[in-house]
DNA sequence: ATCTTTGCAAACTTTTTGCACCAAT
DNA sequence: ATTGGTGCAAAAAGTTTGCAAAGAT
């Protein structure tokens, strides 16, 4: 998974997320192909609002709630997935980039969780209530090592 | 912890709630009363929309921004805290009142999760990470066992 | 040519804030 | 008498929607 060099990632990522619009029938817009480039590249999750500054700089007729209906779009056809950090805006991802965020109450700082631990979790609520969850869909909120003593 | 009647909990969770805002120098008045009332009486979470509605009945003056500022005072000094159910508003629930949510992402239902699995999450990310976090904090979305089908 | 997507404006939801008055201590 | 809390109105922040025009297929 990390073996490639990254820029063929991204370009792959990018080409599977063309294609799933294809396939579901969607059409490739400037707008759309720009917001993807922005989420492929983001390093991090962004919000709306940053994707739309992003790709405002060369778009600059772009309009916020483009952004929206494109992000909805591509959730529907499980390109990206939103979470919620908190308070404040959603913040989108590739649904192929899965962690699970630590979000410290104190200072803000967010941390990558060990997924392991979280599948664990996962397979512990399927098998005992049936319940099929997407833990990382939400960020845990807690005092990182600093913050806690 | 359930050994007691439910009235006398009700009475002492109130009770200790009261307290709190004394010690902190803050004052009890009609719409804090009210409100804190509605909270320790709710068997689940509540918005502040839903307290608002709540309050109202009798107390027809009260407005919504009470409410939050209420709620904002309360979570200062540890009475309740806040959590995100999904989408939509923040629930708010009294301190001391600990359990795991799960919550179906398509029906709505609410389900308890057992603590020993985000106990062990928890462990994990404090001897991992440092992260000391108390996972219970936030609901679990996904889907229940008759949706996910 | 068709039908999806966009841009715009406007509405909507949830939450916050400034300010003058009120009320708890 | 203080000073913190309330009610109101208005704004802020985040997101959604209706509609006509533009653009991808």
């Amino acid at each position: 998974m990390d073996d490639a060099s990254p820029e063929l990632l991204h370009e792959t990522r990018l080409a599977s997320s063309i294609n799933k619009i294809r396939a579901s029938g969607g059409r490739l817009t400037r707008a759309r192909l720009a917001i993807l480039k922005s989420i492929v590249d983001a390093t991090d999750h962004v919000t709306a609002e940053t994707l739309f500054t992003m790709v405002s700089t060369n778009n600059p007729y772009l309009h916020i709630s483009t952004v929206y209906r494109t992000l909805e779009s591509l959730e529907d056809i499980g390109v990206v997935e939103h979470m919620h950090l908190g308070h404040g805006s959603a913040t989108y991802h590739l649904s192929d980039d899965v962690h699970q965020h630590l979000v410290c109450e104190n200072c803000g700082i967010t941390l990558e969780a060990p997924v392991a631990l979280t599948r664990e979790l996962e397979k512990g609520l399927e098998s005992t209530l049936g319940f099929h969850t997407r833990a990382h869909h939400f960020s845990i909120i807690g005092l990182c090592k600093n913050c806690y003593k």
